[in-house]
DNA sequence: ATACAAATTTAACCATGGTTAAAATAAAAA
DNA sequence: TTTTTATTTTAACCATGGTTAAATTTGTAT
C-alpha cells in the first residue's frame, strides 16, 4: 500500500498528461500538491526507486505502467466517491470534491467495488470526468472542446467541467450551468478571451478562467 | 485537527473506560493499538501539553474534558460509517469495523452531519453500541450484563457485542448470533468459564473468550 | 525490609515527508 | 556566443511517530 502522500503525487502526475504519457515539469506538481519543488526532486527519486516513475534530472518525471496502474485507482476511488456524494448523500457539485480528496486515501479495492456496483458501474462522474473501471479500464471518451476554442453563433452542451476549485464551482451552479447544460456562443473578445454567451434566455460574460475550465460537445 | 494517531489514542483511552473516567494504563493502550509502550509514553506527553489528557508518570492517562470531546467525535464517525455501510452497501458485520477504522479519519463534520441525517439520527450502531450526537451526547444505555455473568435456565436478548475481531464476528454470523437473538443459557462450566446455550432449536458450547464479549438484556 | 518482577519511562536511533537557502543546470535574451 | 533568468536539484535542517535497549519506578513476595 502507497502512503497518502504517495498516492497524491502519482495522481497528480496523471492528471497532468491525461492521456499521452508526456514528461511533467516538477513545477506542476509542486503547484498542484502545494509544496516546494525540493519536495518534488526528492519523491520523484523514492517513486522512481520504486519503480512507478521514470525520472531523470531536470527532465520531469513520467508515469511508468506500474504508476499509471496506482494513479487510475486513485482517481477510481476520487471519481466513484463524488458521484456517490451526490446520488446518495445530495451533497453538491462544488461540496464532493474536497470530502472525495480524502475519502480517496481510506477506502478498500473491496469497498470501492461496492460502491461501484451500488451507482451501476457508472462511467462518468459529476463533473464528466471519465472513471476507470476495476481493470484500470477508461470508458471511451466522447469528443469535446475547450469552451474557450469554440466558435460563435454555435450552441454546444457541456460535457465537463474542472472540479477542483470550488469556488468556481458554486459560481457555476450559480448562473445554472451544469453538465448537459445547453450554451449558445454569442461573441468572443480576444483582447481578454473572455466569452459572451447565452443559456436559458439569459446573457453571460464568462471571463477567460471560466472559459478554460469548460469542455462542451456539439448539441 | 488532530493527526490519525492522535485520534485513535484518543479513542483507544476512551473505550478503555466507556463511562468512568479511571486512569488507563499505557499497556492497555499500547496492546489496542499495536505499538511499543515508549511510544505510548512520548504521545502522553504530548497529548497533555495540547490539553487533551491528564497525565502523571506512572499513574496512567485520563481523557480531559476536552480529549473526550475529540474521541467522542472519533467514535461518532467510527459508528455512523458502520451502520451507513450496513443499511446502504450491504456489507456485513464482520466487515464493517475495518473499513470504518479508516473511513473515520477522513469524514469531515459537514458529511458525518449529512450520513445522520441520512440514518436517521440512529442511537446505535449495529453492533448495540451507542452513537454520539452531534454534540457528543450519548443516548441512555440499556441495561445489560456480560453473558458470562448470566444466570442458567434464563432466557436473553443480545444486545451488544465487541466488534473489532472479525474472526469473532465471522464467527457469531456463523452459527447465528445477530443483535436481538434471543438465547437461553443452559449450563455454565466453571472449570473454563465456557457455557452451553439453545439458540433458534440448535445447542451450542460457546468458550470464555466468546461468552466474554457479549451483552445481553432479558428478553 | 529486601529482593524480585512487572510496568513504565528515557535515551538513542530511524523513516517519512516536509521546509529554506545555496548550487547547478537549462532556457531565453542580448 | 555570452549573459541573464528561470527551473531544478542538493544540502542542511525539522517535526512526527515510530522502534529497541537500558534505566527507573512501582508493586509483590519473601
Ligand atoms: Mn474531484
Ligand atoms: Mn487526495
Ligand atoms: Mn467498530
Ligand atoms: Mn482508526
Amino acid at each position: 500500500m502507497l502512503t497518502i502522500s504517495k498516492e497524491n503525487y502519482l495522481k497528480a502526475i496523471y492528471k497532468h498528461r491525461e492521456g499521452e504519457n508526456l514528461p511533467v515539469p516538477a513545477s506542476y506538481i509542486a503547484d498542484e500538491l502545494q509544496v516546494s519543488n525540493a519536495a518534488i526532486s526528492k519523491m520523484a527519486k523514492t517513486l522512481s526507486n520504486k519503480g512507478l516513475l521514470e525520472y531523470q534530472k531536470h527532465k520531469g518525471v513520467r508515469l511508468t505502467d506500474e504508476g499509471e496502474k496506482f494513479a487510475l485507482k486513485v482517481i477510481r476511488r476520487h471519481r466513484l466517491w463524488e458521484l456517490f456524494l451526490i446520488n446518495v448523500l445530495g451533497l453538491t457539485w462544488a461540496e464532493v470534491h474536497d470530502e472525495a480528496e480524502k475519502l480517496e486515501h481510506s477506502t478498500s479495492e473491496f469497498l470501492i467495488n461496492k460502491m461501484d456496483k451500488f451507482l451501476g458501474f457508472p462511467k462518468f462522474d459529476p463533473h464528466g470526468s471519465p472513471i476507470p473501471d476495476r481493470n484500470g479500464k477508461l470508458p471511451e471518451l466522447p469528443s469535446v472542446l475547450k469552451m474557450s476554442e469554440c466558435e460563435a453563433g454555435k450552441t454546444y452542451r457541456v460535457a465537463r467541467v474542472q472540479d477542483g476549485d470550488s469556488q468556481l464551482m458554486k459560481y457555476l451552479t450559480r448562473i445554472g450551468i451544469n453538465l448537459n447544460t445547453e450554451i449558445t456562443i454569442l461573441e468572443k473578445f480576444s483582447f481578454d478571451h473572455s466569452i459572451n454567451v447565452e443559456m436559458k434566455g439569459h446573457h453571460y460574460l464568462l471571463s477567460e478562467k471560466v472559459v478554460d475550465r469548460i469542455w462542451v460537445a456539439d448539441e
